[in-house]
RNA sequence: CGGGAUAUGGCGUAGUCCGGUUAUCGCGCCUGCUUUGGGAGCAGGAGAUCGCAAGUUCGAAUCUUGCUAUCCCGACCA
């Protein structure tokens, strides 16, 4: 057991924060609400970008870069999504400095005022379309897939490192299609896309649905999302894919020429996943000992410990281990060997569990006599001592049990903690447990916004696996035909 | 933007009510020796204009006023 640690179940936000700074992933910095993304947690990060990327590769997308500043012009050209992201834009209105007549430091100079002012983008759809303005003439420039890895800046009253900070790190996808069924498809098929990587290489389970009119993305006509559940019962939004009819079209004439030679505005979708997903890792498989990666994407997928009283065995286990470093890493596992004499093996194992390396390797004097290693995974923190010979075929194998392990404890915690609930009185009990409701809702905003109002629960979707069923609206007691998913969230 | 709180070595803190030797302790850091199968022990050492500014006083981390920053609770969070 880590030393001084705050236990998961005692303070669940404060566990959180300690651990994303002693396992070395990130800390607040002195701008507020921005945060540091330490190497260790940017090396996650890259794991998973990388991934993301193939999987948009895969399917047809290429990457672009549009710029950071949007004139602010264009923010409003499209009416809800200005009202959207109105409320938190970082605006630039000045482009020079100047020293301070009375000799202190610099001062803004106000000869440098903006004609226009730029804001830092939130989003960048505005951008991005007046564009594709410019590609798009004839169905033949249609479809245009491209994706963006950026960083974009939202004014956050309050944040959270990685769940919301003021600047986060994200991809954006943003396409434009010559009819509503492509756009459409390729707007499921992004969401498919995202959680496909949330349960196969984040071994996090989701739920995938679409966004009542409330909580969709300002500008969109529908909002699919992927859900995912915390170990303290709140939903996060993992994932979001936009279908964005022709709003955008409209806003910044997006037209093209269609076979019939008659002009047509173009169909459009945005999707995106953020830096957020390292926090809904964190909160997903993380222990009171730290972090708890998927071998999919730990950085560092096992690490070996040497234990030696002398310089002598030091070189014995060194020898001995080599082979199995190459092995391993011919075998694609990415290792670590730490032989550093000035921490001690104990301290290094702590060391590796707060890391959340899925598989540590010890070896000492008394496993070079025997022919043996010490095996354990971080999942479960079990133990065995194993032979050195055929080790390699045990790791492999190894890994890929605990990517599943960790699949399905997510899984059955989640199966746990989805409830039924069909009564209002019910509903105000259940909520305060934590979890996720599946209930019946009159399918209007004013009824969401209340039950919001009483209880802080948002629909987090309707979810597309929720069959067809006839019901009462848990607040209105109104006809309802299906249940949809109600929770806290982050 | 409302309500509350805090500000002391790199980090976490005692001291503040009731002003008075050289500002407390732990972690970390440096040096040396002994250690190494679950965060080692001992000895020595470095490191602080007590958030900033002004005031009261023989004397301020401590009292007064102003400012700044941060945190928590709200509001906000496509």
């Amino acid at each position: 057991m880590a030393k001084d640690f705050v236990k998961r179940s005692e303070n669940y936000s404060e566990w959180y924060n300690e651990l994303v700074s002693r396992a070395g992933l990130a800390e607040n910095s002195a701008v507020r609400g921005c945060m540091v993304i330490k190497p260790y947690g940017y090396a996650l990060w890259e794991k998973m970008q990388h991934q993301l990327d193939q999987m948009f590769k895969d399917t047809g997308h290429q990457n672009a870069y549009f710029p950071l500043f949007i004139p602010k012009s264009f923010l409003s050209r499209e009416a809800d999504h200005v009202e959207g992201f109105a409320k938190e834009c970082a605006v630039v209105t000045h482009y020079r400095l100047k020293t301070n007549p009375d000799g202190s430091g610099v001062v803004v100079d106000p000869e440098a005022r903006l004609e226009e002012e730029l804001i830092v983008r939130p989003t960048s759809e505005t951008i991005i379309w007046s564009t594709y303005k410019n590609w798009v003439k004839s169905y033949r420039d249609l479809p245009i897939l491209c994706n963006q890895w950026a960083n974009v800046v939202r004014w956050e009253m309050r944040t959270r490192m990685f769940l919301r900070t003021a600047e986060f790190l994200w991809q954006e996808g943003h396409t434009a299609h010559a009819t509503r069924e492509e756009a459409e498809i390729e707007t499921k098929r992004m969401q498919e896309v995202y959680a496909t990587f949330a349960e196969q290489w984040m071994a996090m389970p989701v739920v995938r649905g679409v966004k009542s009119a409330n909580e969709r993305f300002a500008g969109a006509v529908d909002t699919y999302s992927i859900e995912a559940m915390m170990q303290d019962g709140k939903a996060l939004q993992a994932g979001t894919s936009h279908f964005l009819g022709q709003n955008f079209a409209k806003a910044f004439g997006v037209q093209f020429l269609n076979k019939e030679n008659q002009l047509e505005y173009v169909w459009a979708t945005s999707w995106g996943v953020s830096t957020r997903l390292i926090g809904a890792l964190i909160m997903t498989h993380s222990d009171d000992n730290g972090l708890v990666l998927p071998p999919r994407l730990a950085p560092i997928q096992v690490a070996i410990v040497p234990i030696a009283k002398n310089e002598e065995q030091m070189n014995h286990i060194n020898a001995k281990v080599e082979p199995i470093i190459n092995e391993l890493k011919a075998r694609g596992i990415s290792v670590t060997y730490d032989n550093r004499p000035e921490y001690k093996p104990g301290w290094k194992f702590n060391e590796y569990e707060f890391k959340g390396v899925p598989v540590r390797l010890a070896i000492g004097q008394r496993d070079i006599e025997n022919g043996t290693c010490e095996v354990c995974r971080r999942d479960t923190l079990d133990k065995a001592t194993l032979p050195i010979e055929g080790i390699v075929n045990h790791i492999v194998q190894l890994l890929d049990d605990i990517q599943n392990a960790l699949f399905r404890r997510a899984d059955e915690f989640r199966r746990q903690n989805t409830r039924k609930v069909d009564t209002w009185e019910q509903f105000t009990e259940e909520i305060e447990k934590g979890g996720f409701l599946l209930c019946h809702w009159d399918g209007t905003t004013e009824t969401e916004e209340k039950i919001k109002e009483l209880t802080k629960a948002t629909i987090r979707c309707i979810p597309f696996d929720s069959a067809p069923e006839e019901g009462k609206c848990i607040l209105t007691g109104r006809p309802s035909k299906q249940r949809v998913l109600f929770a806290r969230a982050y």
